[in-house]
Order: structure tokens, then C-alpha cells, then sequence
DNA sequence: CGCCTTTGTGAACACAACGTGAACCGGGCC
DNA sequence: GGCCCGGTTCACGTTGTGTTCACAAAGGCG
């Protein structure tokens, strides 16, 4: 199993004490740019946050994660009980949090639950709708069986549009969600790589990108359910 | 918001007296038959079951509700700290757990995080009317479950009627409304765009769009009462 | 009943949005 | 340096769609 990172660095000894006893992997971090240096090379197993005194550097942290800059799931919060207001409106930025000082085992088995959650969930990295296929592990696709040979702005486009089948997004929005937050330049060339991803799809599933006229473009078919 | 099903019954007055002076909604149910016949017609919004003395029962209770017999989500445990060890290998029966006895603050720190994790997933933005669906993720419009190709415009107009449901605008209000603050042009473009969708929504639905004369137009049925 | 106002209808027009092909540019590599 | 590859930009066609207009139909009022 992947490594755990635990913040603060040095964590509380009894916190060590504990995932030293369960037999966890982990490494302590101090800021986000050790975390990003230490990371393994299979990435993070999850993530242990001691909300403590400098309660700013430790939501820091975990925003940075929840950006994306550093994808570690799940992420767990260890916190004061007179710490319990500065949940409010945080709810994104952690999975499940415990109350310090701790029970041994109440923070064994949310961790285990945490882990139990999270590996029922995504098992395979893959990315499915009807024929396509997307390997996030080895950044392949395949259309009905045949490998597609895309580039690499080709496939982050795609995956993201498949990611979230049914739904319209503007240029703008593709724009700053798969090129990057801070990006500037033309509109269009967002409908260059529709276009060359509509190709190498092929005639015959080249509508599974829908343009919608004015608003943007729309992976998929429509959702009416859940 | 749907009340929450509470186990057992009577619960434990603390959790009562938690839950009323947080404004929730709830019932006390003694077990599965009970819990079926006192389901409210909206569903559940949620279970808390108490795993004290009669462990069984409850666990029999959430083991029920997973199974698919009484669907409730998210569903929150309240045990003593010497019952940790049952929450081995029954991950599946239950989101999360609190220690009993608990902090009010973290009690209610944990139903929010629920609800906010229940709520953040699946909430496909839906306009509702009669037979008529908007969809505001996909852009997609259906009446009595056949989909309608609306353009751009029509789509936006329709949007906007069908989210004031009886209120009767003028053209103005609408070209300001939905074509932008400074439009100028033409009043009759809306009379246009409206005959379109009156075509769209089928000789069936096309009163679905009444003219008030001298006035405007008006989506859905006058509402005299209520 | 006749006039005037208001709305429905059909068609024409103009333009914006999109698709398409090709050129440009910058980085990595031999 | 020359080459290749991939991402970006530009210019041009094409299609769709919003707008307008002229006229017909309908409703209100004296």
C-alpha cells in the first residue's frame, strides 16, 4: 500500500505511535512544496492532517490538495474538540476527521473505513462510457476495441469531458479545467481538438461530442436521471 | 428536508434534544416493520441508529436498509467506545459513526458532512413543469419524455418561463431578462420566438404558453389560489 | 357592424457561430 | 542545424439562427 502523509512534520508522537502499530507506511510533510518533493512514485495513500495550533498552514495544505496540485484520497483531519467550528464550510476540504486526543481504535477504523470507501469506489483507473475506454494508469484509449492514438492534449481533453458525461461546457470552462487555471488564448482552439478528437474517433462515433450551438460542447448522451 | 429515521425508539435524549434544537426533522422507529410503515412520502432524509444494548437489533436495522428494502442515505452510527470493535468487517452498513457519549458540536459537524456529501454528488439541475424537462447541465429540453431541439434562444426563453411558472411578462421585461439589460430591438422578436416554441411543445402543449392580451405572455396555468 | 389595436404567420435577410484546411511556432531529439 | 511532432493561430466556407418585415387574422370598443 502507498504511503500515508502526515502533516505536521514531526507529527504528535502518539498519532506516529499508532500508524507505526497498524503496520501504515507514512511520511511526514511540513508544506506543500516538501509534500510535492516527497512524493513516492505510486503517489500518496491517503493523507493525515493534524489541525493544530497553525490551523492556517494545515487547511493551506489541504486546499492545495483538493486543488489537484498534489491528488491524495482520502484525507483525514485530526482536530481539537474547541477546533470543531472551523469545519464550517470546509466540508470540501476533507473525508471524515476525529477528534483529538484520540481512542486508538476510533481512529483505526475510520481509517480503515476511510480506505474501505475508497477502494470500493474507483478500483480500476478507468474511465468507461459506452465503447470508449480511457486507462488513466497508462494514458491509452480505445474506441470500441481499437486503440486510439491521441495526444496528450488530445487525451486530458477527452478524459475530461468523459469524466463528467451529459454535461455542457464553454470554451472558457474546458479552457481553464483542462489546459490550466491561467491560461490565455483563442477560444477556438479548443474546437481544433474537438475536431481532430471527433476524427480519430471516427465517422462512426464522432457524435459522441455534441456541439451546443452558443453554449459549448457536451460529451455523450443526455442524463435525465440520477 | 425529509426527517430522519432515528433508532431506537425512544432514542437516547440527548440525541432528541440535539436534533430538535438543530431544526431537524425526525422519527423514532423500533425496527425494520416499523420503519417501513412510518416512511413519509418524500422518503428519508437520513437514519441515525444507536447501536447500545440490544447491538442485534440495530445492526439488523442498518443491515435492512443497505439491503435495499428501505432506502436511507446517508446512514450515521451512535455507539460506545467499548463497541468499536463491531464495526469490523461491516464497512458496508453504515457512512459514518460518532462515539457515544458524544459532543453535540461533533454530532452535528458529522450529519453536516454527510448531508453535504450526500447532497454535492448527485444534484442533476432540473426546471420542472408539468410534462415539460429542462435540463440546465445539458442544455436539453423534453416534454412528456420526447427531447426538443431547441436553439440557443428559445431554449433560454423557455428556461426563463418555466422558472416563474403563472407570472405574466411583458416583452420588454423578457428581451431584458432573457436577451440582456441593453438590448434594443424589435418587440415582436419575442412574438416570433415564441410562436417557434409553441410549434416545438406540439399542438398539445402549445397552451402551455398563453397570451395575455395588451400584457404578454404567460407560462403554465393562472394561479388563483395558493 | 366597422375601425383600430394587437397578435399570429410565412418568408427573407444578415450575421454570428462553427467546421475545415493549412500555416506558424516552439521544443525536443538525433 | 535540420527534422519531426504537437499545439496554436489564422483565413475562409458553410450552416444555422436570430431578427425584421409585410400581411393576415383575431379581439376589443364605440
Amino acid at each position: 500500500m502507498e504511503p500515508l502523509l502526515v502533516h505536521p512534520d514531526p507529527p504528535p508522537p502518539e498519532l506516529a505511535r499508532l500508524l507505526d502499530l497498524g503496520g501504515y507506511a507514512w511520511k511526514p510533510v511540513a508544506d506543500e512544496r516538501t509534500a510535492v518533493s516527497a512524493t513516492p512514485d505510486d503517489g500518496w495513500g491517503g493523507a493525515i492532517v493534524v489541525v493544530g495550533d497553525q490551523s492556517d498552514a494545515a487547511w493551506g495544505l489541504c486546499r492545495a490538495i483538493r486543488k489537484g496540485d498534489l491528488p491524495v484520497e482520502p484525507l483525514l483531519l485530526l482536530l481539537g474538540g474547541n477546533r470543531l467550528d472551523e469545519l464550517d464550510l470546509r466540508d470540501e476540504l476533507y473525508d471524515d476527521f476525529c477528534l483529538d486526543p484520540f481512542h486508538p481504535r476510533e481512529l483505526e477504523a475510520r481509517l480503515r473505513h476511510l480506505f474501505w470507501r475508497a477502494g470500493a469506489g474507483t478500483a480500476p483507473e478507468l474511465v468507461e462510457y459506452a465503447d470508449l475506454v480511457l486507462n488513466l494508469e497508462t494514458y491509452q484509449a480505445a474506441i470500441a476495441g481499437a486503440p486510439l492514438d491521441l495526444t496528450y492534449m488530445e487525451y486530458e481533453l477527452l478524459k475530461f469531458l468523459a469524466q463528467h458525461p451529459g454535461k455542457v461546457f464553454t470554451r472558457e470552462t474546458l479552457l481553464s479545467r483542462v489546459w490550466g487555471y491561467e491560461y490565455y488564448g483563442g477560444a477556438r482552439t479548443v474546437d481544433v481538438h474537438i475536431r481532430r478528437l471527433r476524427a480519430k474517433l471516427g465517422e462512426e462515433h464522432a457524435n459522441l461530442i455534441a456541439t451546443v450551438r452558443s453554449v459549448g460542447y457536451r460529451f455523450g448522451q443526455s442524463r435525465w436521471g440520477t
